[in-house]
DNA sequence: TTGTGCGTTCAGTATTGACTAAACAGACGG
DNA sequence: CCGTCTGTTTAGTCAATACTGAACGCACAA
């Protein structure tokens, strides 16, 4: 049935939106997800019935979020879009990114705190301290999934 | 130095924003984190600069996800806030939640297709795989922090 | 060179949503 | 009861931004 295809297509732009992503950018990622050979531009803005501009702007985000990449096929001038392999280890490096920035934000408040009472700075270090912890966390996880990753060795061809 | 905190709450009213969340959100906790005693709605929108409403709207917010709480002195009819004890705890519940929605999502996703190529199914497993293992993480993590917090017994008194 | 087929950019539009100010509702003390 | 001191809600305004459509630039082929 090709209404199911669209139905999570749809949730998942409902769910990027929810986060604050651009909702073309989610159904873009779910259309991605169900198709198995790379789509070109004018083919996403065919199915998803967006304008060219916006499939345009919204690839390149995905794609320098590391979650699709473009692919070429010789003798063809479009570029082709398709989940990129390693995408789970790029958005996990990317959730670190954000960690590791609130933490920084965090200690550097702290630090330019003049005479911070200790319950505030014993907060302050607790939240930092979670912070370093889930970074540890993300990081083991990044580890794993490289390591899976390494294994099925990548499908480069096209 | 006055500046140092006033830098720190719009630091943080702009991390929030960066995250999607009302900026005035962002200032309001970053106001709680550097003060010790808990504030009044008109304090707050005295020091922040802004309506009540928004003051009222957005601290409601952070009270829902449990990252302040609203406390009460006797003989005064005011409500206070302040920084919730088990913030963190709180807030890692919060992101599991989401996890566990976009897991959720992309499981009904899979089970909806009718006839997926093995490809595609096993890049769904996969992502699928990832958001259970980060929940599990974050599980571990919650523990952790739950523990910590109940020796820390909570300073009820106001 | 011209023409064609791409992707990108940009001005303009529309929509979302944050924020304000004022009206409102409820609890308390008189 | 009435007035006062709360917090909440809501209509309205404004700014941010997603999106469109068309112009643009570039690369390749003839």
């Amino acid at each position: 049935m090709q209404g199911a295809t669209n139905a999570f297509i749809e949730t998942m732009g409902r769910h990027f939106e929810e986060e604050g992503i651009p909702r073309i950018a989610g159904r873009l990622f779910g259309l991605l997800m169900v198709n198995e050979d790379p789509c070109s531009l004018d083919e996403m803005a065919d199915r998803l019935q967006v304008s060219k501009g916006s499939i345009s702007t919204n690839s390149r985000l995905l794609e320098q979020w590391g979650v699709i990449e473009r692919v070429n096929r010789p003798g063809d001038r479009r570029d082709y879009y398709r989940i990129a392999p390693d995408m789970e280890s790029r958005m996990l490096e990317r959730q670190m990114e954000h960690v590791a920035r609130l933490r920084e934000r965090l200690r550097d408040g702290l630090d330019s705190l003049p005479a911070p009472p200790e319950g505030i700075a014993e907060r302050f270090r607790s939240a930092i301290d979670l912070q370093d912890r889930t970074l540890e966390l993300l990081g083991e996880a990044l580890g794993r999934v490289r390591q899976r990753g390494a294994g099925a060795g990548g499908r480069d061809a096209y």
